[in-house]
DNA sequence: GGCTGGAGGCATATTACGTCA
DNA sequence: GGTGACGTAATATGCCTCCAG
C-alpha cells in the first residue's frame, strides 16, 4: 500500500472531516498533485503521525453523503445516491453478479450508474482498488479524442471528464494506458518488419555465398586450364562452352583463354561475359 | 544569471480486477 | 463452478521540464 491509498483511505477514515475537505480537494483535482504533496506532506502535515486505518461507519456514512451530492457533481439525482450507497453498503465492492445483475438489466442508464457506482466506489470505501470497466460510448469518445491528440491538455482532460462523468485522473490513466498499448502494437508491427527484414537478409547472404562457390569453382577450373597451350582451347567460364579454335576469339558466344585470362569480377553478373 | 524546490506531465513497469472460453 | 488467459484500469516510480523564489 503506497502513500496515495493513505491519503485517500487513511485520511478519510482516521482523521474525521478535516480530511473530508483533503479528500475533497483530491478527488477535483489531479491525482498527481496527491503524488507530489504526499512528499510536503509526510514533511509537514502536522496530522500525518497519527493516520489511523480505523473505520468508521458513521463517518463513512456522512462523509458519502458529502461526497455524492457535493464531489460528485449536481447532476447526482437520487437514483444514483441510492446506487451509491448500495455501493456502500456491498463492502466486498464489485462482484460479478452484482456486475451480471446489471447487465441483465442492460442499458444506457445502468451503464452510467454502475460507472460512477463505482467510481464513487473507489473514492469512498477506501478499498484498494476498485476498477471499472468504460462503457463502450465512453471508449468511443476517449478513442476518438485520442485519435485527435494523443496527447492531454488540461482544458481537454476537464472536459472529457465532465462530459463522460469520469475523474480527470482516470481520462489522464486512459490516455497514458492507451498511449502505452500503442506504442507496445508499434513496437510489435516493427518487430514483425525487422523478422522479416532478417529473413530476407539471411536468402540474400545465402545466395551470395552460393554464388561466391560458383565463382571460386569457376576460378579452380580456369586455372586448370590456364596451364594448357593457349592456342588448343577456348572457354567461356561463364557458360563453360569450350570452343576447339576454330573460330576466332572475335567469335560468339565463345572465350579464349589466353595469356591474360578473362575473369570476371564476383560483382558483375556471370552472363555478361556471353 | 545560476541554483533550488515544487508542481505537473509523461513513460514504463507492475499490480489487480473483470471477462471470457 | 473453477480456472487460466487476456485485456485493461489503476498504481508506483522515475525522469524531465517549467517556473517562482
Amino acid at each position: 500500500m503506497g502513500l496515495d491509498d493513505v491519503h485517500s483511505t487513511g485520511l478519510c477514515l482516521g482523521l474525521g472531516i478535516g480530511c473530508l475537505v483533503k479528500q475533497e480537494s483530491f478527488s477535483q483535482s489531479d491525482h498527481q498533485q496527491q503524488k507530489k504533496k504526499k512528499k510536503s506532506l509526510l514533511k509537514h502535515d502536522p496530522f500525518f503521525p497519527f493516520l489511523s486505518l480505523g473505520s468508521s461507519h458513521d463517518m463513512h456514512q456522512s462523509f458519502v453523503k458529502f461526497d455524492s451530492g457535493k464531489v460528485r457533481g449536481e447532476s447526482i439525482d437520487l437514483h444514483q445516491r441510492q446506487a451509491s450507497s448500495h455501493c456502500l453498503s456491498a463492502v466486498s465492492s464489485f462482484s460479478n453478479s452484482s456486475v451480471k445483475r446489471e447487465r441483465d438489466l442492460g442499458g444506457e442508464e445502468v451503464e452510467l450508474e454502475r460507472v460512477s457506482c463505482r467510481v464513487s466506489d473507489e473514492d469512498e470505501e477506501g478499498s484498494p482498488r476498485k476498477k471499472l470497466r468504460l462503457s463502450k460510448e465512453q471508449a468511443a469518445i476517449l478513442e476518438d479524442s485520442f485519435k485527435e491528440h494523443s496527447t492531454l491538455n488540461p482544458k481537454l482532460k476537464q472536459a472529457l471528464a465532465e462530459q463522460l462523468n469520469l475523474r480527470p485522473r482516470q481520462v489522464e490513466v486512459w490516455f497514458q494506458n492507451r498511449r502505452a498499448r500503442t506504442k507496445l502494437k508499434q513496437t510489435e508491427v516493427d518487430c514483425e518488419l525487422l523478422k522479416k527484414c532478417c529473413e530476407t537478409l539471411k536468402e540474400e547472404n545465402k545466395r551470395l555465398h552460393k554464388e561466391l562457390q560458383e565463382l571460386k569453382s569457376l576460378k579452380l577450373t580456369a586455372s586448370y586450364y590456364m596451364q594448357l597451350p593457349a592456342a588448343t582451347m577456348t572457354m567461356c567460364p561463364s557458360c563453360e562452352k569450350v570452343d576447339n579454335g576454330d573460330e576466332g576469339p572475335s567469335a560468339s558466344n565463345t572465350f579464349t583463354i589466353g595469356q591474360k585470362p578473362h575473369f570476371f569480377s564476383p560483382f558483375t553478373h556471370p552472363s555478361a561475359a556471353c
